[in-house]
DNA sequence: ATGGTAGCCTTGCTA
């Protein structure tokens, strides 16, 4: 059986770049795509382009920010909308779904600046709260995939300007420490897995040329459970699209997962 | 050099 890809790409308003996702689809073909940053409410999602190319639709929405979605060739299974542990949190985040064996979630990080802001506040405990939900899927011991636009650089090797981004809430010890808290709970970070050459990047910023001389941050992640990185394949960051015209801020990031492999993973006692 | 760009049912906000 082939390998099962999943990929993740912050799309920067999915109605402005469906010419871009249409041909992504059609020339990478991903078992299941995370999107981020779809900017629409449900009910102007692009669906009936996206069916026509095969793809299921999963989709959180709200009016002109954030908005998430799970595009898929087979049918989303028991999906979550919304990342539990505020009732009062409205913005559109998070979505988790089954594809089979493995589940899936597409997130969207806050991005938590200016930091003297409350905006930094909700981002560290939006963290706080995604650690909880890691917490309850570790619990299930199955493969799963946290993918998504974090708004975090783990580390000033991720970042083309550590000493500008130093005070950015992308990099603050806040932030990466919470990052590091998913890691220490069990979880691969799936780039790393396969790639040490430290500048490479899923976000370059529209202004000042940044794309052009490869300026960018490495803050769009694929964090896999244990039983997921028993059986990743490959991984990488696919920077075609960002080449384009009319191009999306971020590049999609991808994994493979072989899941006929048998895991040799102690399960925890009954 | 306090700019620059892109997208949002916009005239500022978010990134």
């Amino acid at each position: 059986m082939s390998p099962f890809r999943i990929a993740s790409w912050n799309v920067n308003s999915v109605k402005a770049r469906l010419p871009h996702l249409l041909a992504f689809l059609a020339a990478e073909k991903p078992d299941v795509l995370c999107l981020q940053e779809t900017k629409c409410l449900e009910s102007d999602f692009p669906r009936l382009e996206i069916e026509a190319a095969g793809y299921r639709v999963e989709a959180l929405g709200q009016r002109a920010y954030n908005g998430v979605a799970l595009l898929s060739l087979k049918a989303a299974e028991d999906p979550l909308r919304g990342l539990p542990g505020d009732p009062a949190d409205a913005e559109a985040r998070y979505i988790e779904a089954s594809f089979g064996a493995v589940r899936v979630a597409s997130l969207y990080l806050p991005n938590g600046n200016p930091v003297e802001s409350a905006k930094f506040a909700y981002k560290l405990s939006w963290m706080e709260r995604l650690a909880a939900r890691a917490e309850a899927l570790l619990l299930r011991e199955i493969p799963f995939v946290l993918a998504g636009d974090y708004n975090v650089c783990p580390a000033d090797e991720d970042v083309y300007d550590p000493v500008a981004f130093a005070g950015d809430a992308l990099c603050r010890i806040e932030s990466r420490s919470r990052f590091r808290s998913l890691l220490y709970q069990g979880l691969a970070d799936a780039f790393r897995l396969f790639h040490r050459e430290p500048h490479r990047y899923t976000f370059w910023d529209y202004q000042a040329g940044r794309w052009n001389r490869d300026e960018g941050l490495r803050i769009d992640h694929l964090l896999l459970s244990p039983d997921a990185a028993d059986r990743v394949l490959d991984c990488d960051i696919d920077r075609k699209p960002r080449g384009k015209e009319r191009a999306s801020d971020h590049t999609p990031i991808w994994c493979a997962l072989d899941l006929c492999a048998k895991s040799s993973r102690k399960r925890r006692p009954e």
